[in-house]
DNA sequence: GTGAAAGCGCTAACAA
DNA sequence: TTGTTAGCGCTTTCAC
């Protein structure tokens, strides 16, 4: 770690002052600086390795090019890092890095967490959630630039990306429609997921407006529920003939339950599941709505910058579209 | 976003000047500065919610409390965000924040994000990978404080921190040796991953000090190849009374396939599997070698911290232990 | 026991 | 067209 390589030495080597080195180097040279100068620090500045220091930069221009990340947990899902990994991917393209930490869901060391960032001066803030759910920022939240990932606001102070899942109840729900079935059940989640509610209601829109009839049944979101309930619900003298999952393990269960009773999909059963997980969705070959953390996060990243950019943020919830992935387990209902 | 408080505002409150703020705040005024004058200032930077600007203080002080992670797709899989959350967490605890980027596997990326990460004055650089591999740090990499995070530098300039693989095949090998297993099929992975030949290092080696007989059968890693594979093994006169897999995936391809042959688990056939994945292990009573991830991720940030503390930082690799998660999916074999 | 002054590396206004 | 200067906010001598 030999001593940092500096504008004066680039000027220096170059033969020029120390501000003609930093208007070369930041484009505002032309018409300024002499063509052969501009050439020397140039030269000097690639012989010499120079790379300016962002601290000093940053102190001057008063921004950091950061953006200060919260989370909530992200790490122990499955899904949370391509949140992060999106907004990173977007930021990095225009030069901002995330300055990231987690707070374990304890509401002390979330707002430690801003303290930290906010001292860093980072330029904008984002709360990042694994699931979705309502967060109440920290007032020293609010005072700077600052989106919500996957959560809202319930006092809508700050806006916050999140996946529709309105949308996505509604799509399932459409795609066993429009493959004819008029009977259908819904193995729905538990109601402290915030999720399961929004997509009972796009479930219900669309069956409404189709005039069939479904069935609501409380499951859970483990295979096991899926199994169990899958089971209970599809050994009656007039089954659903299709299915639709509170997520992909619950859709998983109601494959091993069709498979004990004899069912076969999408044959004799059609189900469609919730989420696209990696880890059962294409093994199964699951029709399922995709949850879609990628371009949340993508989205979030975008947002943020463009409030650093001079424009409005937007207020309340932002909605990220979720897409229908299709494989095979729904096909028309047996005649 | 109303102008920052700064040390000359909680001064001027207190009636002091600015450096005895300074050494006030910092602990260094015992002795020094009068009691009255300490609480005074104390209150002021209370009252102002004076935080110091971090970024000024780095540039003063030359070290910005932060660590360059450059992850090379760390999002894409299950595990790397537990490595990246470990060691934020031990990192976060003594003041150091993570400045994360992602590479996506693509050189120029690799060498840019250096590039940024250096330019941030990053206190020391960690390069963490999604999967085991060998990885070539570029120059500017090697300039600063660094460690490799699931990787390893083939010319051993840098340290890099790798769960024990060689520990966990022995493991996997020995808790069925242990269970009474003496005919055993170890249903490999594939050889592009590095971890695949340690680990068969390891089981061999347990095989050979217990006289026992293996048979090695190439497999890979998903759940088809374990179903596939698993029944070609199990449908035969003389079927091995315990099967280790290359991975937990695997393992639940052999339980697909002991099903479909009538034979129980563990009762007729014991399994181990690799990795403990969250999505599958637990679900299957599966005994299982664990990945040690946030382990890893926690030492990788000690090291670095360590090392910015003045230790020495290790060479070569370092190991991390890969315990063993004990279910219920081993068995003695049936006399 | 306290405050003035210098300086970290950079950029932008200003003077030459 | 160029170089000099001031200052971002902080810490740390060094006079007083």
């Amino acid at each position: 770690m030999a001593r940092r390589v500096t504008s004066h030495d680039v000027a220096a080597l170059a033969g020029v002052s120390r501000s003609a080195v930093s208007l070369v180097l930041n484009g505002r040279a032309e018409g300024v600086i002499s063509a052969e100068n501009q050439a020397a620090v140039r030269a000097a500045a690639k012989e010499l390795g120079y790379r300016p220091n962002g601290i000093a930069r940053s102190l001057r221009s008063a921004a950091t090019h950061t953006i200060g990340v919260i989370t909530d947990s992200i790490a122990s899902g499955t899904y949370g890092g391509a949140m992060i990994s999106g907004a990173t991917d977007v930021a990095a393209r225009k030069g901002y890095l995330l300055l990231a930490i987690d707070s374990h869901q304890d509401r002390e060391l979330e707002v430690e967490a801003v303290d930290m960032l906010r001292a860093r001066q980072c330029d904008a803030l984002l709360f990042a959630a694994e699931g979705l759910h309502s967060w109440q920022p920290p007032e020293s939240f609010l005072a700077e630039k600052c989106l919500l990932l996957n959560a809202f606001d319930p006092q809508g102070r700050v806006a916050g990306v999140v996946g529709d899942e309105e949308v996505g109840g509604r799509r399932a729900t459409e795609l066993l429609l429009e493959a004819g079935h008029r009977r259908i059940t819904y193995l729905t989640g538990t109601d402290e997921v915030i999720a399961n509610g929004r997509r009972i209601t796009g479930h219900r829109e669309a069956i409404e407006r189709s005039g069939a009839h479904s069935t609501l049944v409380p499951c859970g979101w483990e295979i096991d529920a899926g199994l169990e309930t899958g089971t209970r619900v599809l050994d009656v003298a007039e089954p659903p003939t299709a299915i639709m999952c509170a997520n992909d393990r619950v859709a998983a269960g109601v494959f091993l339950a069709a498979a004990r009773l004899g069912l076969r999909i999408p044959e004799d059963l059609s189900v469609v599941g919730y989420d696209d997980d990696p880890n059962v969705a294409p093994q199964l070959g699951l029709s399922t709505v995709l949850l879609p953390h990628r371009a949340m996060g993508e989205r979030a990243a975008s947002l943020l910058l463009g409030a650093l950019d001079g424009k409005e943020l937007p207020t309340g919830e932002i909605p990220v579209d979720s897409p229908m992935v299709r494989r095979e387990s729904v096909a028309a209902p047996r005649s």
